[in-house]
RNA sequence: GCCCCCAUCGUCUAGUGGCCUAGGACAUCGGAUUCUCAGUCCGAAAACCGGGGUUCGACUCCCCGUGGGGGUACCA
């Protein structure tokens, strides 16, 4: 049998974490067993603006690299693979479904439900609907018609018996049919529900696993119900933990960002990305742009693969120590039976220790395809990027190092390097120059900066510690003042090497202008 | 309320009856290194939800409790 999983998202306009660990497993699952991964666009809500709701998450499946086989812009032989457009499949299968028995048409109003749910709640029983308004035949259904009532499609389900579910992840579930609701499958205005549809596409799309989050779990035997009655043979399914808060059990969700960001780590993450959104000119609403959304990551330089690695090991592990991975060796190890069973919180401080672990692998080279873009964004530099101009940033990424945790941190250690006139952290400036006698220090290295040659580390450094010598400080008063002269602040790359990026004259000229601040 | 699922360090997890004095990673806290930051190295603290069984032997199997989560819509 082929493997034919799918993801079908709901086009939100957000691409949810969430979201993409459930496609991820999807499609490693399929990858692995040589299948197709399908994309199928839950639009069976009125969406008011597909195309906007929709692009997010289609570009953020993209950029993660979990691409689709089938699925919008990837035409296959079971489209169309927008809900929207399957109306008529799913009004069919709810006239057989009426048609062999399995449903039947209810005229009972939400507020007659309603009391009876509420009358058996009170009483201490499970509800279960009297069917006191069901029209089993065409004279009752005239009759709750001449009363203005207004009928929906309603599964008839068994009442005694029970369901067993072989979940590939969970092992056997049991559910008793008389627990189960006699749920609306098609609305009084004839537009078809979630359940329904479901089941009919994934039996016309073949999909082959079901693997989705365990929110579902419950909802299984309705759509079991109806696959059986429609005559499908049931796939296989595999319901998987949720990936809930950050410290909690519960569900994530990018409506309770407010809460999230009591958590330190992710507050801490959340304020870093916003940071690099301002200074590349987005404007990020809170409720759009969060540690939540992959949009997120993306526009602030994190690498994908590091977030489908991290993802990955949401649920899943190979063994007790391998925890990076790369594609393909995911791809060969990758299994449903390893997948755990409870829910995974997310964790978005281990995310940035992958992204770290990933970022230092890369080349100077590399590094400046995902950095340049962020200092033209940010006007730091414009295009086209000159040879000189291109040698220039590849030192400034070599100084920093493993400073650069992602692409958007260039902005951070580039800046001072790339600004005509440079801004003091008045911060800095108060700590690092106000003390009595640096003045006098930074004078004496101003000389000796002005004749270094070769203008290098190596003649600096000794230069330097000359100065403080001969004055009988500590390296540490010259240093660091010279850190606040040069670069505006008190963190980045060795001073040596910012010294050399900046040149002699503009070296001179910074610490010259630094005198007048001096205390 | 009812149904279903889950339960190992704060977090992600390893553990499929003896290899467990419970392993790894993130985070935390020390210490070393360095001009700051980042890093690196070394070290510490940190868990089997409780109670009953089963067994020569339970983190591992069973039952009950407790706790957490999900579902219970003319939402998806």
């Amino acid at each position: 049998m082929t493997v034919r999983t799918r993801f079908a998202p709901s086009p939100t306009g957000f691409l949810h974490i969430g979201g993409v660990r459930t496609a991820l497993f999807n499609w490693l699952f399929a990858k692995r067993h040589g299948g197709a991964f399908i994309l199928r666009i839950d639009d069976t809500d009125n969406i008011r603006n597909l195309e906007t709701a929709l692009e997010p998450i289609l570009e953020g499946l993209q950029w993660l690299g979990i691409t689709w086989d089938e699925g919008p812009g990837a035409e296959g032989d079971h489209g169309p693979y927008f809900q929207s457009q399957r109306a008529d499949r799913y009004a069919a299968a709810a006239k057989c479904l009426l048609d062999t028995g399995s449903a039947y048409r209810d005229f009972a109003t939400p507020q007659e439900l309603d009391a009876e749910r509420k009358e058996a709640q009170a009483a201490g029983r499970p509800f279960l609907y009297s069917r006191r308004f069901a029209a089993f035949d065409k004279e009752t259904a005239a009759r709750f018609e001449t009363e203005g009532r207004r009928a929906v499609v309603r599964l008839k389900m068994p009442r005694e018996g029970q369901l067993v579910i072989d979940d590939k992840v969970r092992g056997e579930v049991t559910f008793a049919w008389e627990r189960e609701q006699d749920h609306v499958i098609q609305r009084a205005d004839g537009s078809c529900l979630y359940h329904l549809a479901t089941v009919v596409d994934d039996h016309d799309m073949e999909i082959s696993h079901v693997i989705r989050a365990e929110e579902h779990l419950s909802n299984t035997p309705r759509q079991a119900f109806i696959a059986e009655s429609l005559g499908y043979k049931l796939p296989t399914f595999a319901h998987l933990p949720l990936v809930a808060e950050p410290g909690s059990r519960t569900k994530l969700s990018k409506r309770k960002l407010d809460k999230y960001l009591k958590n330190r780590d992710f507050a801490q993450v959340n304020e870093h990305g916003m940071r690099i959104a301002q200074q590349i000119g987005l404007e990020p609403e809170s409720d759009t742009f969060n540690p939540v959304i992959v949009d997120f990551y993306r526009d602030v330089g994190y690498l994908p693969w590091a977030i489908d690695n991290y993802l990955t090991l949401l649920g899943w592990s190979l063994d007790d120590h391998t925890e990076f991975f790369t594609r393909s060796q995911l791809i060969e190890n990758f299994s449903l039976e390893r997948v755990n069973s409870s829910p995974a919180s997310f964790d978005p401080k281990k995310l940035w220790t992958v992204q770290d672990h990933y970022m230092q692998q890369l080349s100077t080279a590399e590094k400046f395809e995902l950095m340049a873009p962020f200092l033209t964004k940010s006007g730091l530099i414009s295009e086209p990027i000159s040879n000189e101009m291109k040698d220039f940033v590849f030192q400034i990424i070599e100084a920093s190092g493993d400073r650069l945790k992602v692409a958007g941190d260039i902005l951070t250690y580039a800046t001072f390097f790339l600004v005509e006139k440079l801004t003091l952290d008045p911060a800095a400036v108060a700590k690092r120059l106000s003390k009595p006698g640096t003045a006098a220090l930074l004078q004496q290295f101003i000389e000796h900066v002005a004749v270094a040659e070769p203008f290098h580390a190596e003649t600096l450094e000794p230069a330097l510690k000359s100065v403080v010598e001969t004055a009988n400080k500590k390296v540490g008063d010259l240093i660091h003042a010279v850190r606040v002269a040069v670069t505006g602040t008190t963190v980045g790359p060795g001073l040596y090497d910012c010294l050399v990026i900046l040149g002699r004259e503009k070296s001179l000229e910074r610490l010259r202008n630094a005198l007048e601040l001096c205390g």
